[in-house]
DNA sequence: ATGGTCGCGGAGCGA
């Protein structure tokens, strides 16, 4: 099975990319983040189309997740229980055959002692207990998405010039870590040593054209899911293009 | 280069 993830940035803008790349990759099972849209706005007629069922957790005009799976889709779970409901939503699970999937769109924080930068350390402690929930009764899970979090310099281009900012501060590590303590592995990591893999590019700064990226979008899974994994690949080539995403799409694949 | 880009919704916010 692969299971893919893509935070799209809209999916109603986003179309143009990701009809073609699902009729072409076909991942089993993929784990949309920032939809940008209410459920009834989501655009199902021409995902279903190319044979997926959806599952979507959408709001007005932000964030937004989803889950698309060509496999049946069973036990679905939208939010958190315990979340602030400023936050938005964030998080959409479900079970595709014995996995557990979990796709989480994490608080973006701001800057580092913005008022969000207190709520995504706070979001992240309410993901953490969700995950020691979910594993207990999935032993054989993946949380996956858009996590706004590095690991290390070895997710970053420029560590000097992320050193503490955000998206690499060290409390925004930690409440990360204490998610991954519910026993989650990196499994991108687990696979690559080395540093140079991102998957998202600032627009702004023209990140992408300048080679500037940072590792945020991230595979973690519980150790019989760790088992499974085969591989994970990040798409850069979904990066290019007319009116790209800022954020590639990753795969990973798991028997 | 204290600039520079997107998307939503129709001004300013969020990333």
């Amino acid at each position: 099975m692969r299971i893919a993830t893509w935070n799209v940035n809209s999916i109603r803008a986003r179309l143009p990319h990701v009809l073609p790349w699902l009729a072409r990759v076909r991942p089993d099972v993929l784990c949309l983040q920032e939809i940008k849209c209410q459920d009834e706005q989501f655009p199902r007629e021409e995902i279903e189309a190319l044979g997926y069922a959806i599952e979507t957790h959408g709001q007005k005009s932000y964030n937004g997740v989803a889950l698309l799976s060509l496999l049946p889709l069973s036990d679905v779970a939208r939010g958190m229980a315990g979340e602030p409901s400023e936050t938005g939503a964030r998080v959409i699970a479900g079970t595709v055959g014995d996995v557990r999937v979990v796709n989480a769109y994490v608080v973006n924080g701001q800057e580092v002692g913005h008022a969000k930068y207190a709520l995504k350390l706070g979001w992240l402690s309410v993901l953490a207990q969700l995950l020691r929930a979910e594993v207990a009764a999935h032993p054989k899970l993946v949380l996956t998405g858009d996590f706004n979090v590095t690991f290390d310099d070895r997710d970053i281009s420029e560590p000097e010039k992320w050193r503490d900012r955000i998206l690499c501060s060290t409390p925004e590590r930690e409440a990360l870590a204490a998610v991954m303590s519910a026993g989650l592995t990196d499994v991108f990591r687990h696979f690559e040593p080395a540093g140079g893999h991102y998957t998202w590019w600032d627009f702004y700064t023209r990140g992408f054209q300048r080679g500037q990226g940072l590792r945020i979008d991230h595979f973690l899974a519980s150790p019989a899911a760790l088992a499974a994994s085969r591989a994970v690949t990040i798409d850069v080539d979904a990066r290019r293009g007319e009116k790209p995403s800022d954020h590639a799409p990753v795969l990973l694949t798991i028997e």
